[in-house]
DNA sequence: CTCGCGATGTATCGACTCGATACGTCGTGA
DNA sequence: TCACGACGTATCGAGTCGATACATCGCGAG
């Protein structure tokens, strides 16, 4: 079954960890949430949550009460530039989401995990995300695993490429050595993100949480 | 049909254009050429065959006959790590794919098109792949047009982003932060590029096609 | 020598996904 | 007033992938 798309799962369950949402916010955070990687449709979004209520790891209330506090948060900010104040009453019927005890469970569980499917190309990004609900060991583990699978990737293009590189025009390999550079260029990123990382494991565990507060990734400078 | 995939079937007929070739070749060759971007599996590309034959834009010629110069090209190199000699004799009924009449002028007239059909992300790539047998106007064309798309989406990106900056994690963010710099850096990689194919032109313009016989984008150092 | 195993090779199937579309409400501006 | 775009739920057709089936060949190990 393809892996019932474990990613399109997740990052429903990781959005849903922190409000109910009805399908069409849902939609536009995701994408959001996942920006320039992915995209989800809603032929794709609305049988995962079909399936996600079938197991009853999340459950549905219809008609969603103007609860201030939830709603606030949930569903302003869209139309904000153009209303400004308006909207603020009954929409229509929508379909609000929201987590299980059993879902919250298994939520834990797949953040928890940091196996090769955590850092494979489809799987990171998502994992990445929810990293501020992941605790800092697994992330470690995570960010070296998918370093340690880009190497690997890396080292076996760079042999292809050795082996059939008399064949192809400049064009080509112009496009395959800015493949190999895009590649290289996430490597050093990671390798930012894990001496960040480990900083901090050492900060906290010295008590010293003085330092370091925002900027995970120290903006890793990279032109020397 | 969500456009039968023009990504593939350009490259079908691009490829097929250097030489004949046969199914497993022939993806070979496809996830070589577009690399780290895009990978068919054989559910796609005998699908895609069919219907380039059956639209009389490349024909079959079933049992390929041991004609030395087209095979010496077309199937050698594979195995010449572990073999190096042999295999010169008869495989066993492989199908070979070639290009119609109709065919390569399907593929001129593809190729010297450069409306945005040619700079969206899925075509991109492809197109790049098959500069060398594109002429360098439709180049440049192409080049700058996806310059302008990435450069678009860019801004939007930003924008939306700017609206939703304060509800988002430090993760979260980091993971947006390295999606725009990637696609600020492909920006700057197509400056390069462009930078090059003018300089060409000019060259070729003025007959002084001695200084710059290689190198299509003169490795564009980025580091000042 | 022979057996298994991996590369070569063609081909399909089930499950998954996307883009388009249908249908409907609501607020806004020409 | 009425078209238009945002919001909102939902499905369908067609394209795509990963797994798999089947078959031949060269090879190295036992």
């Amino acid at each position: 079954m393809r892996s019932r798309s474990v990613v399109l799962e997740t990052a429903i369950l990781g959005l849903l960890n922190s409000a109910p949402l009805h399908g069409y916010e849902l939609r536009k955070r995701l994408n959001l949430l996942l920006g320039s990687f992915r995209a989800f449709s809603y032929g794709t979004l609305y049988p995962a949550l079909k399936s996600l209520v079938a197991r009853g790891l999340i459950e549905t209330t219809e008609r969603e009460a103007p609860a201030p506090a939830a709603r606030a948060s949930g569903s302003r900010q869209a139309g904000a530039k153009s209303s400004g104040k308006a909207s603020l009453s009954g929409r229509r019927g929508r379909i609000v989401y929201r987590l299980t005890a059993d879902g919250k469970e298994h939520l834990q569980t797949v953040l928890a995990s940091s196996g090769p499917a955590a850092w494979e190309d489809e799987n990171f990004d998502v994992r990445f995300a929810f990293f501020a609900q992941t605790d800092a060991e697994t992330r470690i583990r995570i960010l070296e695993g998918r370093r340690t699978r880009l190497t690997e990737r890396l080292e076996a293009v760079r042999e292809s490429a050795a082996r059939t590189r008399e064949r192809l025009d400049e064009y080509t390999l112009e496009l395959q050595r800015h493949g190999l550079e895009q590649v290289e260029r996430e490597v050093r990123w990671l390798d930012g993100l894990i001496t960040t990382e480990r900083d901090r494991a050492l900060g906290r565990a010295r008590d010293h949480s003085a330092g370091v507060p925002g900027a995970p990734a120290q903006r890793n400078k990279e032109r020397g």
